[in-house]
RNA sequence: GGCCCCAUCGUCUAGCCAGGCCUAGGACACCAGGUUUUCAUCCUGGCGACAGGGGUUCAAAUCCCCUUGGGGUCACCA
């Protein structure tokens, strides 16, 4: 029986939601029986087809959080059984998202543990040794069919418009026949799924209910001797002692047959949490979509997005701290996060607000901090060597202060400051920059007289703020307006229509460079 | 098509369980103004939603039912 203290005081710990009462229930009614010492153990168990999805992100991350949040274990287990697509190279992918994430795990395939091994491949042993237990048991059964009348079969159901099922001719063989078929024939061993109903508390969609009229006998073991994903992950679950499983909403419908199989194995339930799926701008499962190129968390640190932004903003997919702070640390998410609270209905993925949140983290970040999570991009762009930028620091943090603002990833910042590195003569005008500067019809005296006047003042070196001043009394002086300098003189210094103060500009440039971009300006701007 | 899930501004959401405090709050985006040599930042303001219909109730975004809409899933993939 259920001891009402521990579980039933974390669920209520969390009143927005209107799980508690019905989770607290549902406890009690379906016995998931939890010893005294049972402490909280979730996993992650992607399986090493393909890259990181954003939308594993948020699941790894979920379940991490409520597993710290409450003292509990994380464990993180490869689901390798397709070893037609798994690869060990997207398994190491995999492993370094989830740490650039920020996530650790308490038992895994390269920590170890007292489960090990945590590659489902590797416990195959196991698999077959419950899978035998349950035929022999009488739970599961011997299928012969061949692949041609399974088609055919859901060829006659598709077109009789009912649910396309297997329909348990095999469940009727009796032992005796099914021995002496097994001994030439093929087969895949199927699950017996027994009458009644199947009910699960799922702290995201509260108490769900199947028929098991609508749960086909399912193959648990291939005819090659391998046994499925809903087999071997509850096997895994049950020997590791998983209490929660918290997934993506696209695994609610397997999860009667996993319940079934906990019956079967009799063992208890674990408790669920149906994650809401991580919608495209189609309103469609993002993974699904075709255009790949944002759906990989390693894009997004490809391309140089803040790790506390991505944190950040992947847990407001279906999560909100509270209705009116956007931006939270890991340590807020940790003591806050409560999978009841986490929404129903499924998120489109809104890349402008990533966007800003990326550029909020940065704007917030310390100067150094943000000069040295640029400094790769900016080696890789070639724009400086890693020595230079240890060589130069007081200038590589001064420019970059200089776009700190202005950016959303690093990778941007570190484009924005291409102009500082082509040659002189190469220095290309934006269009909008050239049009600016253009429309200032004195922009050639103006800038001539600019020239001379600064030639002077800058042959020691660029002391940007006291040039600021005297600058702008210069234009004064002459009875200008300030865009009549200030307009041609970036686009002479930047070929940009926007960007930190010019005379900045000139002192990151050094005199010399200065003085040539405003020659080359006077000519190529007449 | 069967089954399942979902439904508050264009988007992410708060509010819903324990109905009144909601002429529905915040954020992104958008629009307008201010600051700035430009761009960006920053500040101020604006636009903008309870899918529809029934019920229950003194009272419904909140509870119930139906409709509509959207999604997921129907493999010897995971």
């Amino acid at each position: 029986m259920l001891r009402g203290g521990v579980c039933a005081d974390l669920l209520s710990s969390s009143p927005r939601r209107g799980l508690s009462a019905v989770a607290t229930r549902l406890r009690i009614e379906l016995n998931l029986s939890k010893t005294a010492g049972d402490s909280v153990r979730v996993r992650f168990a992607p399986s090493p087809t393909g890259k990181l999805h954003i939308g594993g992100a948020r699941t790894a991350l979920f379940n991490w959080a409520y597993a710290r949040g409450r003292g509990g274990k994380f464990l993180l287990r490869i689901e390798d059984t397709d070893p037609e697509r798994s690869t060990a190279e997207h398994e190491r992918a995999i492993l370094s998202g989830l740490r650039w994430l920020g996530l650790d795990w308490d038992e895994g395939p390269d920590v170890g543990g007292p489960h090990a091994p945590y590659h489902q491949a590797r416990r195959i042993g196991r698999h077959k040794e419950l899978a035998q237990q349950l035929f022999d048991g009488g739970k599961a059964y011997r299928c012969f069919c061949s692949r041609e009348r399974l088609e055919q079969l859901h060829e006659t159901q598709k077109a009789a418009k009912e649910r396309l099922a297997y329909d348990g001719l095999c469940r009727r063989l009796t032992r005796a026949v099914s021995d002496e078929r097994a001994v030439g024939e093929p087969f895949v061993l199927r699950f017996a799924v027994p009458s009644g109903k199947t009910r699960f508390l799922d702290h995201v969609r509260g108490d769900v209910v199947f028929d098991n009229v609508e749960v086909e006998d399912w193959v648990m073991v291939r005819s090659d001797g391998n046994p499925t994903y809903n087999f071997v992950v509850v096997c895994d679950d049950v020997d590791m002692e998983i209490t929660h499983v918290f997934r993506g909403e696209e695994h609610l419908v397997n999860t009667p047959k996993q319940v079934l199989l906990y019956e079967a194995f009799g063992r208890a339930q674990p408790e669920f949490g149906h994650l809401p799926l991580m919608l495209g701008a189609d309103r469609k499962k993002l993974s699904k979509r075709k255009e790949t190129e944002y759906t990989a968390l390693s894009d997004y640190i490809e391309k140089g997005y803040p790790r506390d932004a991505m944190v950040n903003f992947l847990c407001l997919q279906g999560w909100a701290l509270n209705g009116s702070q956007e931006i939270f640390n890991v340590a807020e998410l940790v003591s806050n996060f409560d999978i009841n609270d986490v929404s129903k209905a499924g998120a489109v993925f809104d890349f402008e607000k990533c966007n800003w949140m990326a550029g909020e983290y940065i704007r917030r970040d310390t100067l150094e901090h943000v000069a040295q999570m640029c400094a790769p991009y900016a080696v890789r762009a070639e724009l400086m060597t890693e020595a230079e930028i240890r060589e130069r620091h007081g200038w590589w943090l001064a420019v970059v202060a200089g776009e700190k603002e202005r950016v959303h990833t690093y990778s941007d910042l570190v484009e924005r400051l291409r102009y500082l590195f082509v040659d002189d003569e190469k220095l290309v005008y934006d269009p909008g920059a050239e049009a600016n500067a253009r429309k200032q019809v004195a922009r050639i005296e103006t800038l001539k007289a600019f020239l001379d006047w600064l030639r002077p003042r800058i042959e020691t070196g660029v002391d940007a703020g006291a040039l600021r001043d005297a600058g702008k009394a210069w234009i004064a002086e002459r009875g200008l307006k300030m865009p009549a300098l200030f307009q041609p003189l970036r686009c002479a210094l930047s070929g940009l229509s926007g960007g930190p103060d010019t005379f900045d500009i000139m002192s990151w440039l050094g005199p010399e460079r200065t003085l040539r971009r405003i020659a080359l300006g006077v000519e190529r701007l007449a």
